[in-house]
RNA sequence: GCUGAUGUAGCUCAGUCGGUAGAGCAACUGAUUCGUAAUCAGUAGGUCGGGUGUUCGAUUCACCUCAUCAGCACCA
């Protein structure tokens, strides 16, 4: 006689055990129809799940983001049944659901094209409409290897054979396809209508690269058709906001074949390069930062002794010259603590931050390469700070505090943390740990910040915390970072006296606020959209005349700019200023000052802002006013 | 690095079932001097990513190679 209770708080008793679809029944049709799931004290089941006890018993619909999971995983089973249909020889893997959609992977002996992507997809609407019913049988996992060794799927055995042999498992079955799967999955295929399969790629067997390659195909899988429609809109809007495709029209940089993975940044982008540099300069000055420079190429011996080049040396460039070896630096912190060697250090000089603007180079595989954001020539702005023990909480907070308003100027407002701790294999002892974690996890907890905890994935020189941004499309960028490391100092010999003239060695912290500035640039790009806030922005403003009677005074004006320190430009050429404004309006300049004889009259300047607003007339004094307001604001407002 | 796709004018792209290529925009020349997202006309522009092979002939077919793109693996 179960009692269910339902989210409402409302009790319903039966005489028997009933199944979760017919408690939706009994509740209403039009429930009983939309039922995909049930949620029986806080586990998903099938609708046929049979309910023989007292619960808590909520029933999932395509409302639910479970109904949705439920949607798509059971889509991903419609794809495996439509590739076995149509190419019998493939042998299924897993097919799980992933972020707005899900993926199946298959084992074929030749990858599938665009045409049987369609062709795939085509079965799949077919057997939807068929609605076929969806059944869930149990078997002992000896069987279950069996049944599926019959049927030639040996990936799928495989995957039975690594479940506890004492476990039963449970397959789903819809029109003659049967799958293994924990499920559970909708009633039946008609509940499927939205979805689209999106692209075929190679994927790893078990996600090991030492394994052979399977066919994944990928898809996506909505409740509603406006849901599809607004997910493709979505992927459209962030390919307009592609960073290589606006680097290109906005004239920033560009890249080519003789220097994978490096940029050559043309006047516009290394303009504005130049601002955040520049500003994190300031920003590294304004906070007991000493900025240095230190050598690209060094000696192999260095490597030797910091370890990079027995561990890292596949990814380093290298190169000689009369017998000696050299290697391109892949990162600056080993010349840094040569700095720090030289001349002996006392506790008083502790702690001790050396920035550098480093250009680094590392052989990334090429199949890692990305437009700026993944790169082989990239600059961090990077630094170290050599400090005790003691003093790990309160740098770690400094910086947390520093990195949060960086990230305000540059527009950014969300920010996921994690902290990472002590993996298996690492060095320094668990005391070093168990104080450097607390430093972290106190420096984190007493900024207020909102955290998560990744256990065991640390570095093995230390734990470390990372700092990633959300854009405006949601995407998530990992900049920042500060990391503690107690290997580093040690193996290149830094130490300091300590107030008991007792030699120490110190900690040293690795930390970077934007990361890589070629990233983080390429990061501002898409945010934005090209279209960078006034103190950002290459070319700030252009005066436009309307015809060459006021080219004179556009070119005042855009002097009187450029006095005043904002990077303006005159467009004096004979075209119609319709033709001007879409140009500039193109390349996003966030002003266009148009003169025409009215304005050279009054001596003033049309103003257009980058959204198109007209804001009339006005001084050029009252307008550099505004802008420089403007500017220090930075993206404060944004 | 692995799998697949792609590489044609400055840009975006079309095309050749093997007979050395075409559009729009941009550029250049001329006309037009114009009030808030494209004025008109003309001209010029390409060893079809690189190499090798097959062929009378290759941008087109085959092989190799480089780069890019998507995904996977990687990211000290």
């Amino acid at each position: 006689m179960p009692v269910v209770r339902l989210p409402d708080g409302s009790e319903r008793k039966f005489e028997q055990p009933v199944t979760v679809a017919e408690v939706a029944a009994s509740i209403g049709t039009g429930l009983a129809r939309a039922a995909l799931a049930g949620k029986v004290g806080g586990r998903l089941v099938d609708t046929s799940f049979c309910i023989d006890r007292d619960v808590d018993l909520s029933i999932v619909t395509d409302r639910d983001a479970d109904g949705l999971e439920v949607i798509r995983h059971s889509t991903a089973h419609l794809l495996a049944q439509a590739v076995k249909g149509l190419f019998p020889e493939a042998q299924v893997t897993i097919g799980p659901v992933v972020e707005d959609g899900f993926y199946y992977d298959f084992s074929y002996q030749r990858p599938f094209t665009p045409e049987d992507l369609a062709a795939i997809e085509k079965r799949m609407m077919e057997l939807a409409k068929q609605d076929l019913k969806v059944e869930r049988t149990v078997l002992p996992r000896s069987e279950a290897i069996g049944f599926f060794k019959n049927l030639g799927e040996h990936y799928k055995a495989q995957i039975i054979e690594s479940i506890p042999s004492d476990q039963d498992v449970s397959l789903y079955g819809q029109g003659g396809f049967t799958d293994l799967c924990r499920g559970p999955h909708v009633p039946s295929t008609g509940k499927l209508k939205v979805f689209k399969l999106m692209k075929v790629a190679g994927a790893y067997w078990r996600g090991d690269s030492k394994n052979e390659m399977l066919q994944r195909i990928y898809g996506t899988a909505w409740a509603k058709k406006e849901d599809l429609d607004a997910y493709l809109h979505r992927l459209e809007e962030a390919e307009k906001r592609d960073h290589r495709k606006i680097g290109k029209a906005q004239d920033l940089f560009h890249a080519q074949e003789e220097a994978p993975g490096m940029v050559f940044w043309h006047p516009k982008g290394w303009m504005v390069y130049q601002i955040i540099e520049q500003y994190m300069r300031e920003v590294f000055r304004d906070n007991g930062y000493q900025e240095i420079r230190t050598p690209q190429v060094v000696d192999r011996s260095l490597w030797e002794k910091s370890g990079h080049w027995d561990k890292f040396g596949s990814n380093m460039f290298t190169t000689s010259s009369e017998s000696r070896d050299y290697a391109v630096k892949p990162m600056n912190c080993p010349c840094h603590i040569q700095v720090y060697n030289q001349g002996l250090k006392s506790y008083r000089d502790l702690p001790l931050r050396l920035a550098e603007f480093g250009s680094c180079h590392r052989n990334e595989p090429s199949g890692t390469l990305h437009g700026i954001m993944r790169v082989r020539n990239f600059t961090q702005d990077d630094a170290h700070i050599f400090c005790t023990e003691a003093q790990i909480q309160d740098e770690v907070s400094a910086f947390i505090g520093l990195l949060f308003k960086v990230y305000a100027d540059f527009g950014f407002s969300d920010v996921l943390v994690k902290l990472s701790t002590r993996p298996e294999q690492r060095v320094g002892t668990d005391e070093s740990w168990d104080k450097a974690e607390a430093a972290l996890e106190t420096a984190l907890n007493s900024s207020g910040l909102q955290w998560d905890l990744q256990p065991g994935e640390g570095a093995f020189y230390g734990p470390k915390i990372e700092f990633a941004l959300k854009d405006c499309l949601g995407r998530v960028w990992q900049c920042g970072t500060i990391q503690v490391d107690f290997s580093m100092p040690g193996r290149l010999d830094a130490t300091y006296i300590d107030e008991d003239s007792s030699r120490k060695t110190p900690v040293m912290l690795h930390r970077a606020i934007l990361g890589s500035m070629e990233r983080f640039i390429g990061i501002l790009i898409e945010h934005h959209a090209g279209a960078f806030p006034l103190w950002l922005a290459p070319v700030q403003l252009a005066v436009l005349n309307i015809s060459d009677a006021q080219a004179d005074y556009a070119r005042g004006v855009t002097d009187r700019l450029k006095e005043n320190g904002f990077r303006a430009q005159a467009d004096l050429r004979n075209e119609k200023i319709t033709y001007k404004i879409r140009e500039h309006s193109l390349q996003r300049l966030p002003y266009l000052l148009i003169v025409g004889d009215k304005e050279v009259a009054s001596q003033q300047v049309a103003v257009r802002t980058r959204s198109g607003e007209d804001l009339g007339q006005m001084s050029l004094d009252a307008l550099i006013e505004r802008l420089r307001r403007e500017e220090t604001l930075r993206g404060i407002t944004a």
